[in-house]
Order: structure tokens, then sequence, then C-alpha cells
RNA sequence: GGCAGAUUGCCCGAGCGGCCAAUGGGAGCGGACUGUAAAUCCGUCGACUUAUGUCUCCGAAGGUUCGAAUCCUUCAUCUGCCA
């Protein structure tokens, strides 16, 4: 057997998976528990490269895979090089396809940011793999009889997302990425000795297909389960409208507007979020739970929330940082008696511009970033939604001038409630 | 290949020669309330400008007209039916 049975594993994992709400379908769970508490599962969970970084949907999926393997279990993290070139078929309709090059890129960027989260040391060290490395080669007629004679066309129409985009249309490409799916995990299976798999509810039917692929064509046993999708108590899905996706990359997200995201999470959601994001002990999430509801002005839930996942990401460096400039910035105090060099830290991990004196409020508005133009920016004045140094500002025409410096060189402006920006003078 | 229909601002969707920067809904943004929450209410939502002005815009390019998102031609893409 090619199980390694040096580790121990953690018998109680699955619990604490069920607990965490992580487990949102499966398959025989039963066969699962006994597989996880016999010996090191070797499993795959895969990541296509559909932009240049992560977001916060991943991170669920690669936070589940650390719990894994901190259990005792044997991590292979998939790129998807292969099947990022054909792209999972999705409600809104078909996909735009990618050039091989920039899916090369963003494979190698994906790569990077899942590395840390899993340990490439030990005797269940994490095996990176890459898709592209068995299905480039691949000749058709081999996939048409290898994998394709597996997949009756009937059970692939009767598919959600494929019956939706029935009416609009959908290519045979992105009709087949089910194939594709399912066959890494046969290859792993094959190669690896790979027995699960899990991924996102609304991969359920590719992760399925895998292990129905695997019974089918070698008569073996596989795994998957699904987590999760994390959804606003709207039912509306967190960062769904384009421009605020919560990005793992520091460049795309700052980790201090990373770290508010989780700050501003709604109370409702605390629980389930603490759960599914961090590490934190049952009993500390419970209390935390209890806390917010008691006392939800205290966001106690809300802090700890935002202070684990931006840790798990950025580091706590970044964190404390972000968190020392939101204390700063929402501190009830005077922003004058913030020392010079905390207020330069809090607006440079907000946002900062630097710009001579005597340029316009409404152009330091745009130059900023708060506003996308002159017109919004008046809007927003007229709105009363900007604020100079915390204080409203009425007039249009307004232009700063010495008297308006905090901390030595800095402007500190507003848009709405909390979206901080400053501007270096100089 | 033939015939028919579609393509509107972030999304969905009205408009079918002037009153259209373009109804309505959603998202977003701001205000009030509060807790940097949710719900609710109000406002706002192309750009420049801040005027009762200019520019860009209704798949793309041409054309008809005093005037086009609206009519015509060609092209592109999608859908359906027939080959």
């Amino acid at each position: 057997m090619r199980q390694a049975c040096t580790v121990t594993v953690d018998p109680h994992l699955l619990d604490d998976l069920e607990w965490r709400g992580l487990i949102a379908h499966s398959t025989d769970l039963d066969a699962l528990r006994e597989a996880l508490v016999a010996g090191s599962v070797r499993f795959y969970v895969g990541f296509d490269p559909t932009a240049p970084s992560l977001h916060m949907g991943n991170l669920l999926q690669i936070l589940t895979a650390r719990r894994l393997q901190l259990a005792g279990h044997t991590p292979y993290p998939l790129v998807g090089g292969a099947t990022g070139m054909i792209g999972d078929p999705r409600d809104s309709g078909e996909r735009t396809l990618n050039t091989l090059d920039t899916v090369k890129d963003w494979v190698d960027r994906v790569r990077r940011q899942i590395e840390p989260f899993v340990s490439f040391e030990g005797s269940n060290a994490a095996v990176m793999v890459n898709n592209y490395d068995w299905t480039a080669s691949l000749s058709t007629i081999d996939f048409l009889r290898d994998i394709g004679k597996h997949f009756p066309v009937n059970r692939m129409l009767a598919r959600d997302v494929v019956r939706s985009r029935l009416e609009d249309g959908i290519s045979y490409t992105e009709f087949s990425y089910i194939l594709l799916q399912s066959m890494d995990f046969l290859t792993l299976y094959r190669d690896h000795g790979v027995t699960l798999q899990f991924g996102g509810s609304d991969q359920w039917g590719n992760l399925t297909g895998g292990v129905e692929l695997i019974r089918r064509a070698d008569g073996g046993k596989a795994h998957a389960f699904a987590t999760p999708l994390i959804t606003k108590s709207d039912g509306t899905k967190y960062g769904k409208t384009a421009g605020d996706a919560l990005w793992l990359d520091a460049e795309m997200t700052s980790p201090y507007a990373f770290h508010q995201f989780w700050l501003n999470v709604e109370d409702a959601k605390v629980g389930e979020l603490l759960r599914v994001f961090t590490f934190l002990p049952r009993e500390e999430i419970e209390t935390l739970e209890m806390q917010t509801a008691e006392q939800p002005f205290l966001r106690a839930g809300q802090k700890a929330l935002a202070d684990e996942v931006t840790t798990l990401v950025h580091g706590a460096v970044e964190t404390a940082q972000a968190k020392a400039a939101a204390a700063a910035l929402f501190g009830t105090g005077d922003l004058a008696e913030v020392g010079g060099g905390t207020l330069a830290a809090a607006l440079r991990e907000a946002g900062a511009v630097t710009a001579p004196l005597g340029t316009p409020y409404v152009d330091l508005l745009v130059a900023t970033g708060l506003v996308k133009s002159k017109g919004d920016a008046r809007r927003t004045i007229a709105e009363g939604g900007a604020y100079l140094n915390n204080e409203r500002v009425t007039d249009p025409e307004f232009v700063p001038d010495g008297s308006h410096l905090v901390g030595d060189s800095w402007l500190v402006l507003r848009r709405g409630k909390r979206n901080f920006a400053g501007v270096e003078i100089g």
C-alpha cells in the first residue's frame, strides 16, 4: 500500500469539519469517515487560473486543505493549467478563452499563493500538481476512448449548469469541462493514490464525475465532498459585483482593505465565517458568537475574524499595521493628536497620494480614487458625504491650505463613513 | 448555405424618427438611524463643467433625414427553424 503509516491522523477531523459547516454535500460519509481514521488520506483540491489572484472563495478551499493536512492527511493542491484553458461552465454564459501565456502566468501566481498554506515537509508533505502535465499531450482518440466512453451525455445534460445554459447556448468546450476534471481525479488516483477530492458546492457535479469515473474505469473507490457556498444573509454572493472582489494578492486588495472587509461583516454571518475561515477552537468561537449576540456593538466576533484571517493571509505584521491604521482613522480622538508617524503609516495603508498645496479639494478626491470623476466628487459633496480631517466639506470650491495640515504634511480625506485616503502635501 | 429573430449604460430590461444621457428593477454610492452591522426610509447613479453649456453613448462601419437608439445597407456575434 502507498498509504504513509508513520503519520498519526486526528480521528475527530470529520466531526470538526461538520461542526464548522464545511461539508455541504458528500459521497458516502461513513465510508469517508472510515478512510480518514484509517490513515493519511491523499486528497486533492483544484484551482483554475481564472484571474491573476485567488479570492475569498478559493481561500475557503485552501484553508480546508490546511485543516486536512494538519489532521495528518496529504494534500495534492492542483493548479488548472489545462482546465484553465477550457473554462468551467457557469450560469452567466460562455467564457472568453484566455491565451496560453496568460494562463501560464496566472498558474504561476496561483501556485505561489497556495504554497504558504500547506507544508511541503514531513511524512504527509504536500505535492503540488498541474493538470496541464497529463492533459496537454493527450491525444483526442485516447481521450474519447478512455475517458469520454464513461460519460453518458444524457446525464451530462441533466446537470443544472448545463440545463440552464441550453437555452442560451453552451459550447462543446465548456460542456466537456467535467471530463477534464474527472480525468484529473482518475490520474491522481492512479499515479498518486489520491482518493479524496473536495471543492466548492458549485463543483459538486465535477467532483462526483471524478468519483464515478474512478469506479467505472478502474473499479476503484474514491470520496468527495463539497464545501458550502458562502453568501451574505440576503443570499447574494460576497464580492459578486465587479471591482470589490476580495483578492488574496496584496497588490489587488491591500491588507488594510482586506482587514476592513472582515471587520465589516454583518452580525448574522460572523459565527459562520469564524468557523469556516479561522482555526480558532470551538469553545472560543462559541464564546465569540455569544458575545456578538449579546453585545453586538462591541463587534468582538468581527474583530477576531478580521485579525485571524488577515494574519493567515498577510501575516502578523501586516495585520498589526492594518489595525493601527484603523485605530488612527476611526479613533474617537482628534486626528491631530495621533502621532505623525502613526498617521502617515495609517494613511499609506489606507491609500495615499501626494499633491501640492493649493490643489482644490475636488481634485484631491479624484486623485485619491475615492471618487471616479470631478462630477462624482461634487455630487458627493452635495450629498454630504465628503470630509476633510473628519469634518464635512460642503463647499465644492473648497481649497485646503496650510492650516488644514495634520501630522506635519497630511490631509485626511474621507468619503462616506469609512473610506479614507491620505494626501501628502509636497 | 437559406429563412427568421436578437445585440441598449455594471447587470436585467423598456424605448421603435424629434419631448432620449435614454422609463423601470437590481447592484453600487451618499445621507438619516445605529455599532466602520442588518433592515428601513430618502437621495444619487456617462464625462467635462456648473451651467439653464459642451462632449461621448444604445454590437461595428457606412447611409437616408433638418433631426436616428429608433429607418436602410454591409459586417460581427448569438438564438431558433430549414438544408
